[in-house]
DNA sequence: GTGCCACTTCAAGCCGACTTGAGGTCAAGC
DNA sequence: GCTTGACCTCAAGTCGGCTTGAAGTGGCAC
């Protein structure tokens, strides 16, 4: 398959070009060359894009992203890495999961007040304690055309 | 028992006095007078926080759980919010059920390339779909002293 | 040959939740 | 009364992951 241009990267890929050129400067994607001034990348980054999101959807930065590839482009995923970010998943799926269940429960409580609740009142404690402190953002909805 | 000052207050709660500065003024707690330039809060504050806390442990937005207290500062917890978040967790933990468990298999797999493994390829089709996009911060670390 | 416009670069802006730093104040202990 | 230093204010900085905007360029259709 021919080269792409940047345009037929993004269409492809649903990345937006400003995306793109971002990933290029940061070093997870690289073109192949130049038509003028504009990029021209081969199919394969479209692969790369496949695993930079995958990267991204469990929660490694681009950074750490960025050291799976060795220099030669070709991915190089550190088994430890990948069995390291399963067990912090399931760290954080336990504290959801707590999470969850208390929000469930204190939304269907008779207790008068919440603070008289006691599974909201233990979830108070957990939150206090730092058991259940997971910050995660907003799933940022992937903008598909 | 007596007003705190923000040391005080940041010492039982864990929250740091520039955090506690920042809370008032984003209108999450309100410190009841001064002593000179010095806050002083009523200990009742220390349940607000852990509320605060127990609030961002849950993904509510600092903003949002402003909302959640009326303006005389009794706490005015929407069940359905509760509810709406928890189901928003729900989503959340089933993908990232299965991207831990897509992690782990990968972490294990026997083929020579991820790229050669349909378990990768499956999670790597998913992370494209925009099936499991949901991007979390890491956790951040609560200063416990 | 010339006009269009999709691309280019570079710098700056944005978001949320705080932290940091400079410079100022004042209650309390000596 | 004077020093001390923990507090104060306000502005700016940080972090990650991008997006936006202004100004420039050059391949391609006509």
């Amino acid at each position: 398959m021919r080269d792409l241009d940047i345009a037929e990267v993004a269409q492809r890929s649903g990345v937006p070009a400003s995306t793109l050129r971002f990933y290029e400067e940061k070093g997870l994607i690289a073109s192949v060359g130049r038509r003028g001034l504009r990029r021209l990348f081969d199919p394969v980054v479209l692969q790369r894009l496949g695993l930079i999101a995958l990267g991204r959807a469990a929660g490694f930065s681009l950074e750490e992203i960025a050291l799976m590839f060795a220099p030669d482009g070709r991915p190089r995923i550190d088994r430890q890495k990948l069995a390291a970010k399963a067990e912090e998943l399931d760290g954080t799926i336990r504290e959801l999961t707590a999470m969850r269940d208390g929000l469930r429960h204190a939304a269907v409580c008779r207790s008068p007040s919440h603070m008289e609740c006691p599974t909201f009142r233990r979830l108070l404690t957990a939150a206090a304690s730092g058991a259940i402190g997971a910050r995660r953002k907003k799933a940022a909805l992937p903008k598909r055309r």
